[in-house]
DNA sequence: ACTTTTTCTTACCCGTGGGTAACATATCGG
DNA sequence: CCGATATGTTACCCACGGGTAAGAAAAAGT
């Protein structure tokens, strides 16, 4: 739980930088606390309906309290969106450190979104208004938005590229997955019928199954190294400039 | 304004009836457009950031006018979630109607909600938040987006009875086929890109053909004769055509 | 022990916006 | 032309909730 900090034994036992840590960190977590609690709160209620003083109240202080930690109700909001960014981000990243075909990828994130969208943070992500948020931090969330979209979209095309996923539009494509995802954000509870990983698992095969190549079959952990491209014509003509976001 | 009502003046002048008729009918015209305001609004601002003096002021008429149509906001909010959901039924209607497989059935119900996501009513069904109505209104709302969910898995369940859907659960593929469908009522845009036409085709072509049993192959345009817009420009650069601003 | 800084509480402000009351004005039947 | 009904306006109420000021209470520093 705690780390020792990597503080010379020598030295005298009344270094500052301890207590200074252990604040901070207490800080932190209490800052999270309140994140975790706004996001419930947000999700079960929806932001409009929520009063500051139930949050603090869920969290035994008072509202003025809250502003220790945050400028604003509004910030609030975006914190809790921003975690939620932050998984994907990091989800995005270790694919992209990873190797395998464009279908692989997109797997891979179709797999670990659905699993997101069962979660407090990863559901704020979609089903939190962006216009409650102050211009400057919608335009964070925007920016990120599309650069998950634009991810989809990346790794679709590169599936047509490669021969892993047929020709398609991938905007259009991307669209169509990455609304199937999100909406599990909508309807999905904990105290349903479906488990966050059948969730995943289904999806996965079911957003994929009409976009490779290779046809039915078992898709098992290991992709194909070599699928046989049975459109053998240069498949990156059809390539459509994506990257271009218009906006 | 006031079109003249259509009095036929071979009868007398006298009868009670047309008079009747035609004040009613101005009536419901009145109200329809508050709702045609209201639903722009909400959906452009969002609920809670639209006042009834907006709606009012869009109208030329002032707050208390609407009260004469309305017992409150909410109302206003349920009733423009009530438009969308009775387009959605009308069209289940039609095809409960007509024959066709399971997987037809899918097809045309994909094709026509696609549609219908982006005009403002249905776009409505999946943007309000039902927690803003009273819980006698969203009763009814949720009863109505159960009825739209089961016919969803009911398609899919006779599809995979008749041999025309491969076998899956019905329930999950119903969740990722509506959640596609309904994300277009959170991104599609009047001056983006894609056309609704363009879009309903092609979602109907992307969400069903990972359940077709048959292969991939052409599905002819069988569409049903949903009165599509003549933007028959063929490709993808469908110019941001927007015909009549109803302002 | 003392000061200083951080954290939290009590008490309050006040803009906002849904809703209402009272009154004015068309509209209609007769 | 005249009441009755519908429709609309001006002026107001007031609950709600985000935000703030001032100071107590608890830690931390010395």
């Amino acid at each position: 739980m705690d780390s020792a900090p990597p503080v010379p034994p020598s030295l005298p036992s009344s270094s500052p930088w301890l207590p200074f840590e252990s604040r901070r960190r207490a800080r932190d977590e209490k800052r999270e606390a309140v994140l975790r609690a706004a996001v419930q709160l947000f999700l079960e209620q929806g932001y409009h309906r929520v009063t500051l003083n139930e949050v603090a109240e869920r969290l035994n202080i008072t509202k003025p309290a809250l502003y220790n930690y945050f400028r604003g109700k509004d910030e609030i909001l975006f914190e809790c969106w921003s975690m939620g960014a932050e998984l994907v981000d990091s989800v995005i990243t270790e694919i992209n450190g990873g190797g395998g075909s464009g279908l692989a990828k997109l797997r891979k994130l179709v797999h670990a979104y659905a699993a997101l969208m069962a979660t407090d943070f990863g559901a704020s992500l979609v089903r939190f208004d962006l216009r409650d948020l102050t211009e400057r931090n919608a335009a964070v969330a925007r920016a990120s938005k599309k650069r998950i979209d634009a991810t989809f979209r990346r790794y679709i095309a590169a599936g047509t590229a490669d021969g892993s996923i047929r020709p398609c539009d991938p905007k259009l494509a991307a669209f169509a997955i990455a609304g199937a995802l999100n909406w599990i954000g909508h309807w999905y509870r904990r105290d349903g019928e479906l488990s966050p990983s059948e969730i995943a698992d289904e999806f996965t095969v079911r957003l994929t199954e009409g976009l490779a190549t290779e046809s039915r079959q078992q898709m098992t952990k290991k992709t194909p190294g070599a699928p046989q491209r049975r459109n053998s014509g240069r498949t990156t003509a059809g390539k459509k400039r994506t990257g271009g976001g218009t906006r």
